[in-house]
DNA sequence: GATGAATGAGTGTTCATTCAT
DNA sequence: AATGAATGAACACTCATTCAT
């Protein structure tokens, strides 16, 4: 179905890194073709065009999402919450050995390309959703660590969220510390948890507060009404 | 020092909604111009180049992140740790009403840009430090209800990357619905430290284990030596 | 309304004259940059792209029909039935003068163009009408001499079919005879009618059949029903 | 001589279509090739070139000239000079069946590419030849009943001038009336031929005048001097 | 005879920028 | 301060063509 050869791999590849570090608007064609070792009429011979490239390199991003990000932090660890941050930690490293220039990939063109190109937005939200899906599975595997009723799906999107958010501020300001700090933070969300899961048990903690850290209400927050809705505040638990 | 003028005022204004809704390198100086209704020859009376009215740009971001962003958030409320989340409102409602075009205009271009253009940097940097600084400051006002020794720098680090990755996933699924979770997470954070708190009191939880959520050790973590570093795994507090 | 400049001339100009040579396709912008001395940005600065070029070149080809095609015709001779042969002479002319290179610079981009552009065969096609136009006012200025009830209107036409069915014809001989021949069949046409005319008066030619060379019927002719109809042969008059 | 094959003709045909929809440098040479459902080393297994194709193409036009053009004329009526009109009649279905579309395919390509390319001119010249005897052996065949002495080739060039002059009006017009206006007076001048041959011999009309519709003198309008010649006038006859 | 990847010059167009008025 | 014509490098892309398999 898709089209496969060295030339296309390696102009996927060149397009990828270029795109993460630079950006794909501020990434030229040509540019690509020259680190690809590859002419003008090539790209296009397995393209239609820069979108269709993207959306080749946003498939890889996606291929590659198992292998190169989930698994290898799987392994590292065989306690599902440490995979958690394992996962942060890998990230972390990719900071650091490119000297700040690479985030996640697929983060910075999310914000760069936002919701412009349906095909690109949906690989996108496909990515997010595959990081998050794999992320509650740990939390599931924890399932008895942590408190009844927990919002897994949720904090997995909280772990996304600080990834990607002290990614942001680390490479801004050149320096790991907002990123440690912001994951130091997110580790003590998680031995928190634990306390009140093994509280529970002990002391009896009521049943019903148990949906911990849920939005107040979904449907009352649908897009349509919730332009007219003054910020309300949100219930604990 | 920076001219002032109804015409650079509209310049700058535009190029910041053009650059915030399509990024920097996508927006080109003459789509500024035909929204300004003002000719080339005008923009570079005031700005010597495209980067330089960049720098415009995020000048009047930082000029407006007092008076736009965090005055009316705490304004909402008295109470410092609400005026956090009256903060994360205000974002949600900005990407409601553009119809999930618009996020945070600084994180977008911060990731857009990364540490390319030093300035640019810099002030980007500027930018998140005094946000951070200002949550950092509500929580000290809350100091009484929340543990001793707490990290507020990195819990504001934390509310920061919360805010940015929780925008940049729900843009893309054109849903506020991984928003709302992560948000609601962070709420059960803040929930659990001030539990803990409490229980310190009552309790006397050991105080030497007070500093809630710090990385193990900042100096060990440099940039430098990292790179060869093992993820060595984080202490909880 | 239409900005002018001298530059803007100079394009549409050397435009004109490479577009009727080479043809609207086989030009390339640069050919015509290169002739106006002029670079590329500037071209676009006066048209939004090449087809727009197109236009003004069409609509300068229809501002000079009158002075530069009929007003010529017409003060060769006081004669209004001598002046079609003289509008037709300078065609011939256009074709030895240019080695067989120029024939009606608006029917070579007829016959390219055909009907793909709205605005480009509108231009075209007013381009026609005013020549056939004037033409049948030079009848009308000979009505005495002519026909009863002659069709004018299809006289002119025919005139203009001659012209450049001919002018094609001679270019691909590159030999002014297939013109010339055909021409001279024109004029033995109208010298037919002159007598015919005279006939009428002296012999009292029936008035009936003064609608001369008019289609047997328009509306039976329509586009819709005419798809099936057989060729159904032509009535004289 | 010419190899042949199935994906040969294949080729041949789409692009005779494409040439004649949208001319020769408009069209792609991949558009042929997705059309005919062949790729580009086949294309090139039989003609050296795009210009290759074209002889190609027009090879094709003039061996169909005899089976698809001129004998279905022929072959509608045995009056001889009905079928001149049989055969304007079938071009005026061409373009009612195409919405206008197609006219002449080598009447297109005659003014798009002029006399540039040598084999191709010569090509189209024959293709006017043939198409300009036939009719000539036609008024031949109503020798009786058209004038002594009249220029026959001359009449069938102005039938070839007139079908191709008013295919183009009434293709720029989308309307089949210039066309038909045209072709009626054309008729009308058949029909003024015959009448002036019936008084020819009732009346005796002088001899010497019988060089119908001659240009006046073929040596005298030769190219090379022509260049300096007044617009001297024209005989009638 | 067919395939389709590869080539690289060329296309029309946009870019940020300059400058005379 | 403002105008808008001019600049020319760069852009994404298409072209006719070649060639190894």
């Amino acid at each position: 179905m898709t089209p496969r050869s060295e030339t296309r791999d390696r102009i996927v590849e060149e397009a990828a890194r270029l795109f993460h570090e630079r950006g794909y608007s501020a990434t030229g064609i040509s540019t690509i073709l020259d680190r690809a070792g590859v002419n003008s009429g090539s790209l296009y011979h397995f393209f239609p065009g820069k979108e269709a490239l993207l959306i080749g390199v946003l498939e890889r991003h996606l291929a590659q999402l198992e292998p190169v990000i989930l698994r290898p932090a799987e392994s590292t660890t065989e306690d599902p919450l440490e995979r958690v941050f394992a996962l942060l930690e890998g990230y972390r490293r990719g900071l650091l050995v490119s000297g700040f220039a690479r985030g996640c990939p697929v983060g910075n063109l999310s914000l760069e390309l936002g919701d412009r190109v349906p095909r690109v937005r949906s690989l996108i939200d496909e990515y997010f959703s595959r990081w998050v899906t794999r992320v509650s599975s740990w939390l599931a595997q924890a399932e008895d660590r942590l408190p009844v009723g927990l919002d897994r799906n949720g904090v997995a999107r909280l772990v996304l969220a600080v990834m990607e958010g002290a990614l942001m501020q680390a490479r801004t300001a050149r320096d790991l510390a907002p990123y440690d700090h912001a994951v130091a933070q997110l580790r003590a969300h998680f031995r928190l948890l634990e306390d009140y899961a093994d509280r529970e048990i002990a002391e009896g903690l009521p049943a019903e507060e148990a949906a911990v850290g849920r939005p107040e209400s979904e449907s009352a927050r649908s897009v349509a009404e919730a332009e007219a809705a003054e910020p309300s505040g949100w219930r604990y638990w």
